[in-house]
DNA sequence: GGGTCTAATTGGAATAATTCTAGACAAGGG
DNA sequence: CCCTTGTCTAGAATTATTCCAATTAGACCC
């Protein structure tokens, strides 16, 4: 096995993935993706174009919605889609649902526990080939229920 | 216990429902959700506002989308949001999750087993208060995948 | 290192879905 | 019958996103 440097064994590193892909990773990439993994709040693309700008002032909304289209279809990048809001972005690629709370806006992931599995609560017709999922909630989450409670 | 003519013991009359929350039945309101009734094949607002206008020709649009927007508030309706595409419209009101075919379209109704929760499946953090929840799948539908292996 | 080929970026225009607005209309209570 | 309020309508406005054509940047080969 050849050695990998300080880095993370269990994944490849995005570079690695984009490559794989027969893409390259451009400064703007990994700009946007760095943006993702700094603060892991579920942004908007909107959200992200003003981050990144911060260290890449040139940088325009079309390369940030570009970035952000390659990025998930390399699968290093989820879309969450919540009601009719803008498209958000998460980098988290263990399974999981999202909690968007409809007090303060707050997006949080819920990991999906061990050993289950979302499809296994519904009635599937024989044959249907499952290729995805998502799974949202929407409620109070625990910092608003606290603050209600008061 | 009241009894009721002619009609389903089981749950309220759309009619009863809208003058609950205290709005009218109008025959707009009306127009729509017969076309939901009609068939229910999870329709975009468009869609629903091509089909009303063979009956109706004079509903405009915008009407549409309000009598949608009030049907679900009375919780008449469900919205269904796929991916980044229009809302889709769906006046199955117990609990179930969406398929949506990559293949063809269509929109397949999973409902829910008996006793199982789709929050179980996840870590919940304490205090969290769930007031919704929209479970969509991805994949292919039987009767593609039928065709695909021909 | 220069030339070439293709991929990526950019700004602006275009599109799609939805919401807003203001005026007309209609229903029901007094 | 009048008044109030809720509803409908057409069109304008908004929002998020995608498209487009022109430039720029990488990677590869010599």
């Amino acid at each position: 096995m050849k050695p990998r440097a300080t880095q993370n064994p269990a994944s490849p590193s995005a570079e690695e993935t984009i490559h794989g892909a027969g893409l390259r990773m451009t400064d703007q990439r990994r700009a946007v993706y760095d943006a993702l993994m700094a603060e892991r709040d579920h942004p908007t693309a909107v959200d992200v174009f003003t981050r990144v700008r911060e260290t890449m002032p040139g940088i325009s909304l079309a390369t940030v919605y570009n970035c952000l289209e390659t990025l998930t279809g390399c699968g290093l990048v989820k879309t969450v889609n919540l009601d009719r809001g803008p498209a958000r972005f998460c980098p988290n690629l263990s399974e999981h649902a999202h909690f968007h709370c409809e007090q303060c806006g707050t997006v949080l992931d819920l990991p999906l526990r061990a050993r289950r599995h979302v499809a296994d609560a519904f009635d599937l017709p024989e044959q249907l080939a499952i290729t995805g999922q998502e799974v949202a909630f929407r409620g109070v989450c625990p910092k608003c229920a606290t603050k209600l409670s008061k």
